[in-house]
DNA sequence: CTTGATGCTCTAGCGACTAGAGGGATTAGC
DNA sequence: GCTAATCCCTCTAGTCGCTAGAGCATCAAG
């Protein structure tokens, strides 16, 4: 119950450099320190840490998780906001994925019609150096 | 024929810091200067960029691009090599879709339990705090 | 008491740009 | 010819979320 950052490390997944970054941009509360000045941490900033760990997890970014994390020291608050933070990361992922399917046909085709000869009759290189050849947007 | 950076931007559509950092890491060649020392440009320089850019734009890394342009320098060499970097970027391009929509999952069914009421009750704050409850990897 | 693991702080690097400071050059209109 | 707007130059530093390494102090086990 009164553990040092290796253990958290250890407890969490989270690797010792990354949890001391995550104090220093105020994700995680400054713990006490021993005598000797390291670290002391208890389940309350291991929880908090597994928290932030799955959120980046899910792709939540540094900012995100800021606000969610404040939600959580109000519980008796409405989570309208966190249902607005996840939506619009959810969006953001669906234009993602839109994104890189678009990418994935045009090389799929690139791939498809190179014969793998020459570099002169390279379909690849050669799509690659006009775009007008290309079918979706990007 | 013999056009300043401004002009290769619009021709192009790469800003003009981007084409200065494209040269400053290699894969634009340092182009001739003027007397009062600013770039001058022509059509060869152009091909290079938009075939940059287009890269870019599929996702290939700079490193990746570097060599695609050092083929395009040799076109009698055989194409393998093109073939072989985008086919591992179209696999990579896999990954990060099925990764990105195992999330999806995971997002949409936060916030379908989602009951809207206050933070205490809220299923989004849950699920991030404890990962157990989720269905696929992250 | 020694040794190896762990802890500390601080700085710098990654990738692919982007922004801004502070200056010189060019060009279009009057 | 003059002025103002636009363009161009170099250089440094910032973005994001870590990660690596230097150089030193401390701790636990044998």
């Amino acid at each position: 119950m009164n553990f040092p950052i290796g253990e958290l490390s250890k407890r969490t997944g989270v690797k010792v450099p990354t949890i001391r970054f995550y104090e220093q941009i105020g994700l995680l509360p400054e713990p006490p320190r021993t005598e000797s000045n390291q670290r002391r941490y208890g389940k309350a900033e291991a929880d908090r840490l597994n928290f932030i760990r799955h959120s980046r997890a899910l792709g939540f970014e540094v900012e995100d998780i800021r606000a969610l994390l404040a939600m959580t020291s109000e519980p008796q608050g409405s989570c309208h906001q966190a249902d607005s933070i996840a939506r619009s990361h959810l969006s953001e992922i669906d234009r993602r994925i839109a994104s890189l399917q678009a990418l994935k046909a045009e090389l799929s085709r690139m791939i498809d019609e190179c014969g793998h000869g020459r570099i002169c009759d390279c379909r690849i290189i050669e799509a690659l150096a006009d775009h007008s050849h290309c079918c979706t947007e990007h």
